[in-house]
Formats: structure tokens, C-alpha cells, sequence
RNA sequence: GCCGCUUUGGCGCAAUUGGUAGCGCACCGCACUUGUAAUGCGGGGGUUGAGGGUUCGAGUCCCUUAGGCGGCUCCA
């Protein structure tokens, strides 16, 4: 063999040394391995070697082995549809989170029913193991090619320019199309203009697949394209993944705070009020009450000063802040009042629009503004349980977490520049701590920072550069994961956005600490500096809830329901063994009360079991069973959620561990 | 707002090709008075989200409308 047909190349970190017409296939030889990284760049194990490459096995259970299967479990879905349904013209088919999609412009949008068809159409293909073959082509020829797919010839046209999410069609390389090869007839059955890679053939997939649903979404996400019919599925290496993943979003189902709100009885949306319009029931409403008056409680002891504002006001108010202008869409329209007309229809009297507040600022600034500010007075800190009204879309209303009325636990504090850092540190601090009391504990920050080079952003460049630099020191010292989101800001200043992680993992946003340029500059705030001159505060706006709907829903889903005592509604039940035990437990009850715990006796005619079965249903984190044994011995029986119990307890005893649960916060 | 699906007693569900609504839980009554996840028997409750249409006849087909669900868009 002589020296030019030697190739020395890196694989997995290794110098190896292979012929030419070298493959992916002779490297790799575990089936795992569905792919490979050449120099930095996707391939499909088809590609033959270079000397000097630098190559990195893809197994299929890594993120881009992922991203390969469920890419190509998208062509097949798309193979599967234009099988059933040759009219049916191609969209985009990306991997997604945990899976993938591909969008059709079809005649009749697909129904629920027609997954299972497509299904078996899907299993046909991964069975008959067609080759995913790499084909280098040019615009001229793909046209040519793809003159019935109206949405890949758009996408050659956008070639090289912000594809969004037709990059997974197109990049900035080669043009490439992908044949799939009937692995018999060597006959080329399918193809799909793409950029790769794919496994390298169609039975890879296996079985670890699934369609979920059907929904249509914009062409090119832009809503005033056509609207596209798009399948989802999910795709695992193996059976046993799909299963699991099948099991978290049964978790998650189990968890969702609209089921378990009606379940345990906390909230409901009557029809008859509208859409986004909860009521919290006797029992939601309890933990709403405790969870309100621990966070006031907090405030108060962090030097907060509450306030109180109308739900309604003149519209003169939100147009001097500037939301008639720019936030109209997102506001109940107005009520029209006072106007008197004639018999002519002539207005005698002109009217005067009220609206429901969408936001509390204006609301806080007028209170700045009642009287002359000294620098002496600030930081001034106002807090306000603010309800306020949203016209939501139809079509984003979802549970609490997304309403039109909604009270949110807003703060606004306006500061001097030279507070500012001070009290973001301690606005960040506070907002972690209390928190964390409410049972999260798992976060990351996100810093939203302008783009320079949009003019939309106001304030002068010093502020902006202080005042991000401010945060990014803040979040930096708080120790938490930082993302940044550049560009994120609001046009009126920079924030930075806590977003927590539950106990499945998922994340929500929840605080929000945004500062301010804009306000203060509208309403024309001003405070007396030292010097005697008139300056201008900044305005930081901070909601730790969001919203207390929101929150509500969050906790209910963190927890699954099984509050922790200090939150659940009904901390404590009694149940006794028979009738005759009922006084026993009353005078437990009634000691508790004095501690306000929120205990029930069970005196139905109900037998025993039925009650512990009821009460565990409804999630009461301590159901106190006490009988003849229980009774002489001035004891009592604990039992718990998940089906343990204490036998045996002394009262004292018992008392004392429930008050301290709730007074630690603690799970039971 | 857009697309699709969906809407049956408080809740969860049934009702062959259109033939005048059933079940479980819950609720009420009676009996039972019971040591750790559903005692037994009996009873009341719906005209099928609302409105209109097709039909001899509609929960079942069509239209309008209001909720809900899943996406898309949106979330200043």
C-alpha cells in the first residue's frame, strides 16, 4: 500500500490510520452509532473520509442522535402522508423537544382517527428498511424536482437567508436532497429536500415511536400565512423510552392544577362569568388567604408600604403612561360614561371613558406624585394585591396560569441611581427567599438586555449600561445559572426573570424584576436630590407570583395537590373508630383550634375505611384516628397521605408535631 | 384571533346504520356503629351547552353561537 492511499484521520480521539473510500459504516460498527461528527459538522455515516478529518461517533441516545431519529421518523410521517394522500404538498418536518412534527397543506385537515392510519403507513416504511441516500443537487435541478411542492421551492428561494424553522430543509452549504431507497429494488421510492443527517435506514427507528397529535400552525409561523395542517409525533431509541415518556406526561396529566382543581374542590371558571374568569372556592380560597397573608407578612417585615388602587380609572391615566397607545389590544374596551345626548342625537355633555386597569403602575405614580419627594424618602417601596383585567386572546386562555382577571403581588420602587444596586441585590434576595418558602428552590435567572442597534429602546445609553450592569452584578452574585436573552428587554429598560423548576422538572417563569426608564419620564417624576436639584427616580417593577392565579396553579402542580400542611386547606381530620370516639377527638380538635389549625372532625355515618379512604383522596396531610386503645390512652393515630401511620401517639405529642409542621413549612 | 377536536344529571362515562336517554361515584333516606383506601338496601336528579334547520322521528346529520381541549400566533 502505498502512501498517498494511506488516510490519517481522528476518531473518538484516536489517530487512526483507514484506505480511502473509508465510511462511517466501517468505523462504527455498533448499531448505536447512527451517525458521526466530521470536523465539527453532522454527517450520515455514508460520507467517506478525508484525510485529516476529525470524527466523533453520534449515538442515538445523545442529543443529536435524537435530533437524527426523530428528523427522520419526521420524513417517514411525511412519506406515510403523501402515500395515503398524493395531493398532500410538504411543510417543514424539524425534531422537536422529546420528538418531532412535519406540516402538510392538505385538502381536509387530518382528524385524530387518521393517526392510526398513518401509523401502520409509518411501520411499513421503518420495516421495509429504506435507505436514507445523500444527494447533492442545485437550485436549477431542485426546482425542476420539487415543481409540485410549492413550500420547498419557497424554501430554495430563502436559501442562505433567516430560515427560522426551515433550517432543518436548507442551510448554508450544499443543497441536498434525501432519497429514500427501497432496499430491494434499489428503486428510489420517496425524497425530501433536507439538509440531514438521517439514520441511515428507515428500520433504525424501531419501534420507540408514536403519533400524538394533530394541530395546524402558520406557514412559517407568520399568522397571515396560509395555515398548514402538522402532525406531532414522539420518537425513542426504544420501546421501553417511548413508555417512559408516555409515563412523565401521564405524571404530568395526574398534576395538571385544571384537573386537580376540580378534584379537590380549590377554584372553577363558571361559564356564566366568561372565559379566564376563576372563583376560588372555600378551599382554594383558604390557601389563596395563606398564602396572601405570609407574603404581606414578608413584605411588611422588608419595608414595604401597602397601597390600595381602583380597578377602574379615567382614560386619561393610560394615556399618559402610554398603554392606550401601545397595549389597547390587550385591555376590556372602555365603559362610556356621563355623556347626555339631545332629542337630536346631538351630544349635549361629552363623555368620559373608564377602563379597567390592565396594570397597577400608573396607579403607584400617582401615589409618588401626591406630594414632593426628597431623596430622604426613597427607596420608596409600594405594595399592592392588585387585580387587574387583561383581554386575553380566546385561544391562550389556559387554567390559572393564563387569565383575563388575575391579582398580582406588585411592587414598584422608585429609587436614585445611586440606590439602585442596593436594591435590586435586596429585591432579588427577597424575591429567592420567599420563594423558596413556598417550596421551590431549584431556579435560574434570565437577563434581558437590549439590542443596540434597535431605536425602540428609550433612555440614555449611560442608564441602560448602569442599570444592565447593575443586574448582570446582582444575578452574577446571587450564584444562580445566568441565561442571557439579549435583544429580551422591554423598550423601557432591562429585567431579569426568575424561572423556577418544579418537581418534574419543568420550568415557569415567575418574578419579574424590570426596570423602568419610561414612566418616571411620562408621569415627569422628580424627587430633590442633596444638592437641592431635581432629578429623576428610576422605577423598578417586581412581581414575585406574577400572579397569584398563576402561582396557585404552579404550586398545585409542584405538589400534585398534597400541599404541605401550612398550605393545605384542611390541615387536619379527625375519624373516628366508631361514634363513640367522636367526643374524644373533638377535644383534640378543639385544643388545635386554639393554635388556628384547620381541623374537621369526620362524624358521618360513613364506616371508618370509607373515611380514610375519602380523606386521603382529598389529600389531608394528617388524618388523626382514635379509638377505645387511643382514648384510655390519652393517644391518637396518625395517618398520612401515602398510607403510613403511627399508632399510639400521646396527644401532647401530636400536637406539638403537627403545630410544628406548619410552623416549619415542612412536607409531610 | 386562526385551525382541528369536543360539550350527555355535581363529576367520570354509555347509548347498534338517526327511532323518543343508561351506568358508576356523589347526593337524599333507612338500616348497620364498625380499628386503617369504597357496608347494604331504597330514592331523587338530565330532554343530551344554547338557538335554528333537515326528517314521520335527532344525543346521533347540517348551520349559527357559547364553553372546554390541543396546537399556531400572542404574552407589551
Amino acid at each position: 500500500m502505498s502512501q498517498e492511499q494511506i488516510l490519517n484521520i481522528s476518531v473518538d480521539g484516536a489517530a487512526v490510520t483507514v484506505e480511502p473510500g473509508t465510511d462511517g459504516f466501517k468505523l462504527f460498527t455498533d448499531r448505536a452509532t447512527v451517525a458521526h461528527r466530521v470536523n465539527g459538522e453532522l454527517k450520515d455515516l455514508a460520507y467517506k473520509v478525508q484525510d485529516g478529518d476529525v470524527i466523533e461517533g453520534v449515538l442515538i441516545g445523545s442529543p443529536d442522535g435524537l435530533n437524527i431519529l426523530r428528523h427522520s421518523a419526521a420524513h417517514v410521517l411525511a412519506q406515510a402522508v403523501q402515500n395515503i394522500n398524493p395531493e398532500a404538498k410538504l411543510g417543514i418536518g424539524p425534531p422537536i423537544t422529546d420528538g418531532f412534527y412535519y406540516d402538510f397543506d392538505v385538502e381536509t385537515p387530518f382528524n385524530p382517527e387518521d393517526l392510526r392510519v398513518l401509523e401502520k403507513e409509518m411501520n411499513r416504511i421503518v420495516q421495509a428498511g429504506q435507505r436514507f441516500m445523500r444527494r447533492v443537487t442545485n437550485d436549477v435541478d431542485a426546482r425542476v424536482e420539487l415543481a409540485n411542492e410549492p413550500y420547498k421551492l419557497e424554501l430554495i428561494g430563502l436559501k442562505g437567508s433567516d430560515l427560522g424553522e426551515g433550517s432543518a430543509e436548507v442551510g448554508a452549504g450544499e443543497l441536498t436532497i434525501y432519497d429514500n431507497v427501497d432496499s430491494k429494488s434499489g428503486e428510489t421510492v420517496w425524497f425530501d429536500l433536507c439538509r440531514g443527517p438521517h439514520l441511515p435506514n428507515t428500520r433504525m427507528i424501531g419501534n420507540g415511536y408514536a403519533l400524538t397529535r394533530v394541530a395546524s400552525a402558520y406557514w412559517r409561523g407568520n399568522e397571515n400565512n396560509k395555515q398548514l395542517q402538522r402532525v406531532y409525533g414522539t420518537a425513542w431509541p426504544s420501546k421501553d423510552e417511548l413508555r417512559a415518556h408516555q409515563e412523565r406526561l401521564e405524571e404530568a396529566a395526574r398534576r395538571d392544577h385544571r384537573r386537580l382543581g376540580a378534584e379537590l374542590d380549590l377554584f372553577s371558571f363558571p361559564e356564566e362569568i366568561g372565559s379566564g374568569l376563576a372563583v376560588f372556592h372555600p378551599k382554594g380560597g383558604t390557601m389563596r388567604r395563606v398564602m396572601e397573608d405570609y407574603s404581606r407578612k414578608r413584605h411588611e417585615e422588608s419595608g414595604y408600604e401597602f397601597v390600595y388602587s381602583p380597578h377602574i380609572t379615567k382614560s386619561n391615566l393610560f394615556e399618559t403612561s402610554g398603554h392606550l397607545a401601545w397595549y389597547a389590544d390587550g385591555m376590556f374596551p372602555p365603559m362610556r360614561m356621563d355623556e347626555e345626548v339631545d332629542e337630536n342625537g346631538v351630544v349635549r355633555k361629552q363623555g368620559q371613558d373608564y377602563y379597567l386597569k390592565p396594570m397597577n403602575c400608573p396607579f403607584h405614580i400617582l401615589v409618588f406624585k401626591s406630594q414632593a419627594r426628597s431623596y430622604r424618602d426613597l427607596p420608596l417601596r409600594m405594595f399592592e394585591f392588585g387585580s387587574v383585567y387583561r383581554y386575553e386572546k380566546s385561544g391562550v386562555l389556559h387554567g390559572l396560569t393564563r387569565v383575563r382577571g388575575m391579582t398580582q403581588d406588585d411592587a414598584h420602587l422608585f429609587v436614585t441611581p445611586d440606590n439602585m444596586e442596593a436594591e435590586l441585590t435586596n429585591v432579588l434576595n427577597f424575591v429567592l427567599g420567599l420563594l423558596k418558602d413556598y417550596g421551590l428552590n431549584d431556579f435560574y435567572l434570565e437577563l434581558s438586555t437590549r439590542d443596540p442597534e434597535n431605536p425602540k429602546f428609550v433612555g440614555s445609553d449611560e442608564i441602560w449600561e448602569t442599570a444592565t450592569n447593575t443586574l448582570q452584578k446582582v444575578a452574577t452574585e446571587s450564584g444562580l445559572e445566568l441565561v442571557p436573552d439579549p435583544g429580551g428587554a422591554a423598550f423601557y429598560g432591562p429585567k431579569i426573570s426568575v424561572q423556577a423548576r418544579d418537581a418534574i422538572g419543568r420550568t415557569w417563569q415567575m418574578s419579574t424584576i424590570q426596570l423602568d426608564f419610561n414612566l418616571p419620564e411620562r408621569f415627569d417624576l422628580e424627587y430633590t436630590a442633596p444638592d437641592g436639584t431635581k432629578q429623576r427616580p428610576v422605577m423598578i417593577h417586581r412581581a414575585l407570583f406574577g400572579s397569584i392565579e398563576r402561582f396557585f396553579g404552579v404550586l398545585t402542580e409542584h405538589y400534585a395537590g398534597h400541599f404541605p400542611p401550612w398550605l393545605a386547606p384542611v390541615q387536619v381530620v379527625g375519624i373516628p373508630v366508631a361514634d363513640a370516639f367522636s367526643d374524644y377527638l373533638h377535644g383534640i380538635a378543639a385544643q388545635l383550634r386554639k393554635h388556628a389549625v384547620r381541623v374537621q372532625i369526620d362524624d358521618s355515618d360513613e364506616r371508618m375505611q370509607k373515611k380514610i379512604r375519602n380523606h386521603t383522596l382529598a389529600k389531608v396531610p394528617f388524618q388523626l384516628i382514635a379509638g377505645g386503645q387511643d382514648a384510655e390512652n390519652n393517644a391518637v393515630s396518625f395517618r398520612f397521605r401515602d398510607g403510613t401511620q403511627e399508632n399510639g401517639i400521646p396527644v401532647e405529642e401530636a400536637i406539638a408535631r403537627i403545630l410544628k409542621a406548619i410552623e416549619d413549612k415542612a412536607q409531610v
